[in-house]
RNA sequence: GCAGGGUUAGUGAAGCGGUCAAACACGGCAGACUGUAAAUCUGCUGGCUUAUGCCUUCGUAGGUUCGAAUCCUACACCCUGCA
């Protein structure tokens, strides 16, 4: 914790922050798109940059699945392999722990995979996840945790999984030390670990406590939004607030409706990462002015002209593409259209975010 | 001209006496999607209406039968051989 992070204001929880990585810096708060396989599905880097997209996401187990860290070390590094420039962050494949959790086996050491498509077994484990981040070459990282569903069944596993992810947290950690020992305080990337306890607060705050009481460079929420009400998932981030280290940066795992970023944005929350926008825009889902949406396939928008939003400032907006156009080539399957509607989308998210950052800094200057 | 095959809902295509308003696919309409096994998934898709209801449909017109998309006859159109 050595000056990678500096809160600029704060106004009641809602905080604009700096977060400065070893490829940049990133204002908060933010929200990241998710470009699991080295992409964000359908975006070249420079329709991402148009966005004001600060950071983007990678995935572990996916990339280390297909192609292998080793062929993207081979080839650059993330970086350059994905001809993204900008800071990059991976998740640590603890999600896919959960979303692949029909053909998996999770024991104490780690969890065995089998891949859905060639059959491979892989093996994933605390210090595979942080050793295959570094081989990528990620900005920032996440500890390899355990997800559970909030389904009956899930809940069952909570308290196990709340103690197991501590328990990785530090063997995630001592690796992360032993693997960026060498590194300069500016040349090595940022860990997060993250805090589970699914919907119990009493273990959720024990695991807050916990995660800082290690050297974490920031703290991630996990566990959210995985299938529990918006109001429960409201409610357990009004719960969390007033327990976050101040000094780190809150990361609320998976979250990306505008509603809820806007809840977590005053509760705190500093960084975003979601495929909302962007497979929404793939299926056709717009959010408007007002954080309605809009559902461009629907037969209503056929001879529409209007854009998107007429108030967006997305690049998809400004060049005037209609609804009309954009229902059309959602029909005939033209995969522009979830292009178009992705740029949209991020940018929307984004602007959410710039919208709490603005008020804050001027308000600071305006007391200067 | 002769012989054979075919004509089914928006399209393609099953069905070959009752359990057929008619499989399935596509198309159409709508919904879902929150650390991406997701350009995916779900529902509806003859009409009236929402009921274990009625009405109209399987090229056209007749017929057989308690009952026909299914059998028979004629006609129309299409395809393939032989002339």
């Amino acid at each position: 914790m050595s000056g990678y992070f500096s809160i600029l204001s704060a106004s009641d929880n809602t905080r604009n922050c700096v977060l400065h990585t070893r490829a940049g810096d990133v204002l908060t708060p933010t929200f990241m798109p998710d470009g699991t396989r080295g992409a964000v599905k359908s975006l070249t880097p420079a329709q991402v940059h148009s966005t004001g997209v600060q950071t983007v996401l990678a995935n572990t187990y996916h990339l280390h699945l297909q192609p292998g860290e080793k062929i993207i070390a081979r080839l650059g590094g993330l970086h350059a392999f994905t001809g993204q420039s900008l800071p990059l962050l991976t998740d640590s494949g603890g999600f896919q722990v959960f979303s692949l959790a029909h053909i998996n086996k999770i024991t104490e050491d780690g969890v065995t995979f089998k891949d859905p498509k060639t059959g491979d077994v892989i093996f994933l484990s605390p210090e595979k996840s942080i050793q295959i981040q570094f081989a990528l070459g990620a900005d920032m990282m996440v500890a390899f945790d355990d997800v559970v569903a909030l389904d009956p069944k899930g809940r069952e596993r909570t308290a196990e999984a709340f103690e197991r992810t501590h328990r990785w947290l530090e063997r995630s950690l001592a690796e992360f030390k032993r693997l960026s020992k060498d590194m300069k305080p500016k040349e090595r990337p940022l860990l997060f670990g993250v805090i589970q306890g699914g919907l119990n607060k009493a273990l959720r705050k024990k695991s807050t406590q916990l995660v800082q009481n290690f050297d974490v460079d920031g703290i991630a929420i996990g566990g959210l939004s995985v299938g529990e009400t918006r109001a429960e998932m409201h409610d357990m981030l009004d719960f969390l607030v007033s327990l976050y280290d101040t000094q780190r940066p809150h990361f609320l795992l998976g979250v990306g409706d505008p509603i809820d970023m806007r809840h977590g944005i005053k509760r705190g929350i500093d960084m975003f990462d979601c495929v909302l926008p962007t497979r929404n825009a793939r299926h056709g889902m717009a959010w408007i002015n007002g954080d309605k949406k809009i559902q461009l396939t629907n037969a209503k928008f056929e001879a529409d002209t209007s854009p998107i939003d007429k108030n967006c400032d997305c690049t998809t907006c400004q060049k005037g593409y209609s609804r009309g156009f954009l229902r059309h080539q959602f029909k005939v399957g033209e995969p522009l259209a979830g292009t178009l509607v992705s740029i949209h989308n991020i940018r929307y998210l984004q602007r959410i975010c710039e919208t709490y950052r603005a008020p804050i800094r001027s308000a600071k200057s305006a007391n200067i």
